[in-house]
RNA sequence: GUCCCCGUAUUCCAACCGGUAGAGAAGCGGAGCUCAAACCUCCGACAGUGUGGGUUCGAAUCCCACCGGGGACACCA
């Protein structure tokens, strides 16, 4: 590949070599930035422009999701949605709209501060060199940002914003009549207005100062909670549920968590659960990320039935009230809180041997089981899911509905997080159940009828209700459907007083503090008696302060007793401080805990419309124009989210619970951050192994005989993530020096869809290389750099070819087909390439075409085509309807499905015409034979059936 | 185990509402250009759409089953 890199001597001085390439794409490079070409005027602000050629024009925001800057740069898999969203921009923009795109970074978290700590410096220096990389290898690429925006979460700027948001947060409560949530000074008022009533009802003036701040801080959408919390010794800090892999590690370093009880700070997400589950439907999202998003929060609708024990009441929660004849035991789960005091000292009469895991006593035999449960993990839990263990606690308790004495057994299949922690088992209509009860010998009653054919143990469809009728106690299900069931068993139980209709989600509210260093520091205080106190947005900022080890107190991974301590606790004369908070110079002591790294990431979308609003995190006019709902019960937010799928429940399900806070306090007009969202596929690459498994440099292997060798040595190749270690990687500088970036942009969005994954391959890149030599050569003289266009019209052929790509294009554009919409473009430059000469006519829109893929070449064209401004805001071409369609058009004749004949007909022609024609076409074949049926598709084909 | 997506030429991929399987790229073979080569230009070969059924005048496209690859969830009551 270096020989086209290489001019030869004999090479003529305006070839579009890799040389000729670099210089132009540098030079228009300057010219964007010095000109600020691609600046997006605001409605209002610093960078408002009303003379801006967009200024009035329809919006557009274009998102990406933004990088972290890690210190091994960019491979060519990285920036294949930043290079689609901006040809997706530079289109729109053409195409009239006023376009927001623009790139920022989330530098604050974990592997900043890990990275920082191998090479013995500080995160803020090693973060801050990575930006500036990130930054030169983007601007080589020809993105057209508007670079006045770029905002980075580490910013002091920006991180004052971020905590004023937490401020907004911890402000704040979830008014669950209004469904939204409300100043916590509203609640206040409402509490010694007495229109509210509080939980002991005494009257808001007789409780303490301490009191009230109590109750006001359990209704704080953010609030300190000593709770059970992912304790990752190996990380040195608490981990939300959503960091947690299924099998129970850290997502990130794959370090074992445990669980400890905790002071952390929560964010309750779950006062959202309904509206982030239901405001799915307004959004246009691929259909498997909404999907995780709902199994994420996993909404389940039934009902809380209490069932009554010596020891008091057993709440279980249920999504099949209507099946309650059919209970026939409880299950607790092992860790649930009334089972010791359920266990009496010795087994009751009658307990079968299967029941008791053959211990003397059931406190023994809990014991024994709580022990067993708790030493396995995860993953055995898991394995273990098809044989149910469980043994019986010793007592009974009262059915609700039947008055009869039913068992309560403890089992792990029954989670201690989920609902209740307790369930009433119905093995006739669940199937965990059934497993149980059978192997516990426990009745099974079935309340629902299942159909006859129905051969199976539980049955969880729908059907008539049987066996469930209490005379006595005014109650009938019999007959009725599961719906009406439910309907009827929820009211019976809520007036006797035996439970109510429940809705619980399995969404846990959000861990929001971490015990680590680089991070955003809460803007929070403590008094004397320890309550947290908000400090006022004029103390805004909150500055990360400096320390002498920022490095994070580890343990080891398997410490489990182990406990957080943070960096920041360790500059006591930052922890101590005085402060007049409102009643006099005072001592308090800071929140020594920072935020998570997807604090930045939960809102950067609306820092990037008014970066440099002091006043402001976002001004509402510029926010109304860029996100704002586009008509009624419209969603709002960004017109296009370009990113991986790897974000689908923690940064987008964050992202938007945040953006809801700030619709409710009327801080933004729209209610969704991202109203629609693509996924790009990833580049994958090809790896190579020796004998020992050692990783080989890919580039040196070479294929032959359908083997692969390094040398003279066999090889084994892989297919898999392009990385470091997999020896394998391939930067977009490379690519840039070897062809350009012109030519790098247009291979990877011609090497396929972009939602799709696809492998590397540099040997392919040279046909991006060589369409863009084309377009050049047809256009430019090689000798003398002069356009060598003629004025003269195009012929007719060649004129309908380029109406026909106008037309295609531009829908591919539109559908984000770019791969299809450079194949057009390479068909009509291949066609021009077969003229004598290019017509103006034609070499125009294929340079104005080309632009949004390959930029800089294409600002080259144009002013060697005689225009003196940038082609960023010329007009895309517009197709002429009249030279879409076709004088004549050839139809294939099928007889019985196969094609025996060919036949032209004007394109206007009658149906009738062409089955005449169509048929005379083929009368040889039909041998006289009388057509069954004749059938013509206009415009496509004739298919007889003889 | 359940659910979702994908299987088209040697490879990456097109084929819009079911209507002639090929838009584009790589690779391969040949010819032209050249002292020779590279570059370039032109020409060419290569699949009947994972497998088996079904619906239809007609199926890559719709339906069913199976095979292969990828992803999500995995006792959530």
């Amino acid at each position: 590949m270096s020989e086209a890199a290489a001019p030869a001597s004999d090479m003529p001085p305006f070839r579009y070599t890799a040389a000729l390439a670099d210089e132009i794409e540098r030079r228009w490079q300057d010219v964007w930035a010095r000109e600020g070409t691609f600046h997006a005027p605001n409605p209002t602000g610093p960078l408002a422009d009303p003379d801006h050629p967009r200024a009035d024009a329809e919006k557009l925001y274009v998102l990406d999701m933004f990088p972290y800057p890690s210190g091994a740069g960019l491979h060519v898999g990285h920036p294949l949605g930043y290079i689609g969203t901006d040809c997706f921009a530079r289109y729109q923009r053409m195409a009239g709209r006023n376009v927001l795109h623009a790139m920022g970074f989330d530098a604050f978290g974990l592997p900043a501060e890990q990275y920082a700590v191998q090479t013995g410096t500080h995160p803020r220096t090693t973060t801050e060199q990575n930006i500036e990389r990130y930054k030169a290898q983007l601007r080589r690429l020809g993105l057209a940002h508007d670079e006045r925006r770029s905002v980075a979460t580490i910013d002091t700027d920006f991180y004052r914003w971020t905590q004023w948001i937490f401020l907004q947060v911890f402000n704040s409560w979830y008014d669950t009549e209004a469904e939204k949530a409300r100043p916590v000074a509203e609640l206040i008022a409402e509490f010694e207005a007495g229109v509210r009533s509080t939980p002991d009802d005494r009257p808001w003036a007789e409780l303490t100062v301490a009191e009230r701040r109590a109750i006001v801080d359990d209704h704080r959408l953010a609030y300190v909670s000593q709770a059970p919390v992912n304790w990752c010794p190996g990380l040195g800090t608490v981990l939300a549920n959503e960091e947690v892999t299924a099998d129970g590690r850290s997502e990130r370093g794959n370090f074992p968590v445990f669980k400890r009880s905790l002071k952390q700070w929560m964010m309750r997400i779950t006062a959202y659960g309904d509206r982030l589950l239901d405001d799915l439907d307004t959004l246009d999202w691929p259909e498997p990320i909404k999907l995780m998003q709902r199994n994420w929060i996993g909404r389940s609708i039934g009902a809380h039935i209490d069932f009554a024990t010596e020891r008091g009441p057993v709440r279980v929660f249920t999504t099949r009230p209507d099946t309650i004849f059919g209970a026939t035991y409880l299950v607790l789960a092992p860790e649930h809180e009334l089972v010791d005091a359920l266990v009496p000292a010795a087994w009751p009469e009658g307990t079968r041997d299967a029941w008791t895991g053959g211990h003397a006593s059931p406190r023994a035999a809990v014991e024994a089981y709580r022990k067993a449960a708790g030493a396995k993990t995860d993953v055995e839990r898991q394995a273990d899911t098809k044989e149910k263990t469980g043994v019986f606690v010793g007592d009974y308790a009262v059915h609700p509905v039947t008055g009869g004495q039913i068992p309560i057994f403890v089992a792990d299949y029954v989670l201690a997080g989920y609902g209740t922690g307790a369930i009433m088992a119905v093995p006739a209509e669940d199937e965990r159940d059934h497993a149980f009860a059978e192997i516990f010998e426990l009745p099974i009653v079935r309340t629902v009828q299942p159909p006859e054919d129905f051969d199976g143990k539980a049955y969880t469809g729908t059907g008539p209700m049987i066996n469930s009728a209490a005379p006595e106690r005014g109650l009938d299900l019999n007959g009725l459907g599961v719906a009406d069931a439910k309907a009827r068993i929820i009211a019976w139980l809520e007036t006797n007083g035996h439970g109510e209709g429940a809705v619980t989600f399995r969404l846990r509210d959000w861990l929001f503090s971490r015990q680590r260093y680089w991070g955003e520091p809460f803007p929070i205080v403590y008094d004397e008696t320890g309550a947290a106190i908000a400090l006022p947005e004029s103390m805004l900022p909150v500055e990360l302060p400096e320390v002498d080890d920022f490095s994070p107190k580890t343990f080891d991974a398997d410490d489990a007793d182990s406990n957080p301590e943070t960096p920041l606790s360790r500059r006591r004369d930052w922890v101590e401080v005085e402060l007049d908070l409102g009643d006099g110079p005072k001592r308090y002591t800071r929140e020594t805990n920072v935020m998570p790294q997807w604090a930045g990431s939960c809102w950067y979308e609306l820092r990037y419309l008014d970066p440099t609003n002091g006043e402001r995190f976002v001004d509402a006019e510029n926010e109304r124009y860029w996100m704002g709902p586009r008509g009624e019960g419209d969603c709002g937010g960004t017109d296009l989210y370009v990113g991986g799928a790897e974000h689908a429940v923690l940064h987008l399900l964050y992202a938007r619970f945040w953006h809801k806070v700030l619709y409710d306090l009327g801080h933004v007009s729209s209610f969704e951050p991202f109203r629609k969202l693509f996924n790009q596929g990833m580049i994958q690459a090809f790896a190579y192994t020796d004998a020992r498994g050692a990783y080989v440099p890919a580039e040196e292997v070479t294929e032959r005989d359908g083997g692969f060798y390094l040398g003279d040595t066999a090889v084994n190749r892989e297919y898999g993530k392009m990385g470091k270690s997999l020896k394998n990687v391939v930067t977009p500088d490379e690519m840039c020096a070897t062809y350009g970036a012109d030519t790098f942009r247009v291979y990877e969005m011609s090497m396929g869809p972009l939602e799709v994954s696809r492998p590397w391959d540099t040997r392919a890149v040279v046909g991006s290389y060589r369409f863009l030599q084309r377009v050049w050569r047809a256009i430019v003289d090689e000798r003398t750099g002069a356009a060598r266009v003629t004025d003269a019209p195009a012929d007719e052929a060649t004129r309908r070819l380029l109406h026909r790509v106008v037309h295609g294009v531009r829908g591919d554009m539109e559908g984000i087909r770019f791969n299809t919409a450079i194949a057009k473009l390479i068909e009509l430059t291949n066609a021009v390439t077969r003229l004598p000469e290019t017509p103006r006519e034609v070499a125009e829109p294929l340079v104005l075409m080309l632009a949004p893929f390959a930029p800089h070449v294409a600002e080259e064209l144009w002013r060697r085509l005689g225009h003196d401004t940038s082609l960023a805001y010329a007009d895309f071409p517009t197709a002429d309807p009249a030279l879409l369609v076709a004088e004549t058009v050839t139809y294939p004749v099928q007889i019985n499905g196969k094609v025996r004949g060919r036949v032209e007909v004007p394109a206007d022609a009658a149906e009738d015409d062409v089955r005449a024609a169509a048929l005379e076409a083929v009368a040889g074949a039909l041998a006289g034979k009388e057509p069954r049926k004749v059938i013509v598709v206009r415009g496509r084909m004739v298919s007889v059936v003889a």
